[in-house]
DNA sequence: GAGACTGCACGTACGGTGTACGTATGTCAA
DNA sequence: TTGACATACGTACACCGTACGTGCAGTCTC
């Protein structure tokens, strides 16, 4: 049985899979070499370095995220959509996100995500100065929203949050806190989210009107 | 002269020193006792092992924010405030903003700020759980702005931003990349962190004066 | 003082890492 | 048949985090 021979694809996915498995640390070329049943000099052959491969990585998750426009919408629903879909790679791939946003990635495979904002906004009557300062701001909330959901896990944490809040501080010096740490310590990602990007894009929609307003 | 003796903070500080300088990839226990002219193993006399060092990093940069508050000012001013002393790390320490981001940290460094911050919105009028879900939006913002700003730079990136943009992008798959590939390209982190701040605590207003009328 | 105990600096050693380099084995072109 | 070339592999090196043992300086108890 011939096995599949070697390809750059194929060694990205075994490095998602084991990302997603056993966190990020867990990644070596020796592991992914293993785990592809092959020697560690063998990956050198179609990735030029781990890190040139994280980058990989890094491309695969972004170029996952499915972008369903509809242009016939309207522009709020439109930026809504787009950014739930950005969203859904820390649902996919909730390790793997973590290199997404750590590495800024000097490929175009960010492109077309951008593209599809850019023209979003555009159709919202915002001009190029104004559009790139929209995507940007919308852009800063997504990633540390994120970061957020993902915080790092380093290896197998035991996915429980640390209640910190709800033990070790002292009410005197952190009278809020610890009045509000029920809320502090749990946290729905979802409603977070949308909770803060309905407050973005009705922010947008009241910048829109004000510079319609001063035309 | 009986050299000072070694201690956490001056380890500490040697790490901060040594990521502002080389890059976090430089970072190595070798590295920094060596920096510090003593034996490796001498630092663990210290420090527990080196994911304890890195919180401790993040945990004294985080630690130096500046906050002026002035509980006389309005609460819009005050939260810009505070949101601009915590930018202000990114400008101090450049490199370690990516360990303070990317680790969350399960010690109470950053609490503090969090209660300023709460104690602020519930001045504001926001209940606890808007209170909370506004924090989460602004941090979620801030996060994402410092992670745009520092990049990763993974150790001596020549800081030249790669103008990616004007060049090898095909207009006619890219229209709006290609036509703001000049916007795209330069980026005042100043101007653009308070584009967004501005336009956050605008929708904070408009959500909190909301909630009155329903009230 | 003598002895014991403690804390800190240190060296050695182990298993792991990324990857440069040389080598073997195929598969095609001439 | 004879190369040329792509690919898989093994070895080797420098570096990493850190477990463990050793020795020295001080400090406390009799």
């Amino acid at each position: 049985m011939p096995t599949e021979p070697l390809s750059r694809g194929r060694i990205v996915a075994a490095a998602i899979d084991l990302i997603e498995r056993e966190g990020a640390d867990a990644v070596s070329m020796r592991r992914i070499a293993a785990e592809l049943g092959v020697g560690v000099m063998s990956l050198y052959n179609h990735v030029p370095s781990k890190d040139a491969l994280l980058d990989g990585v890094a491309e695969a998750v972004l170029s996952e995220i499915e972008f369903t426009d509809e242009p016939g919408a309207h522009w709020t629903d439109r930026v809504r959509m787009q950014a739930r879909a950005f969203r859904q790679i820390a649902h996919h791939y909730p390790r793997s996100t973590m290199l997404v946003v750590s590495r800024q990635l000097h490929s175009t495979a960010g492109l077309l995500p951008v593209e599809r904002a850019l023209a979003t906004l555009r159709s919202a009557g915002f001009d190029g100065a104004d559009a790139v300062r929209m995507l940007r701001m919308f852009i800063a909330y997504i990633v540390g929203s994120l970061l957020r959901e993902v915080g790092v896990t380093p290896s197998f944490a035991p996915v429980h949050p640390r209640t910190i809040e709800a033990e070790g501080v002292d009410p005197a010096l952190f009278p809020e806190v610890s009045s509000l740490a029920p809320l502090l310590d749990e946290c729905d990602h979802e409603a977070e989210f949308e909770f803060g990007l309905e407050l973005l894009i009705q922010a947008a929609v009241a910048h829109a009107s004000r510079r319609e307003g001063t035309r």
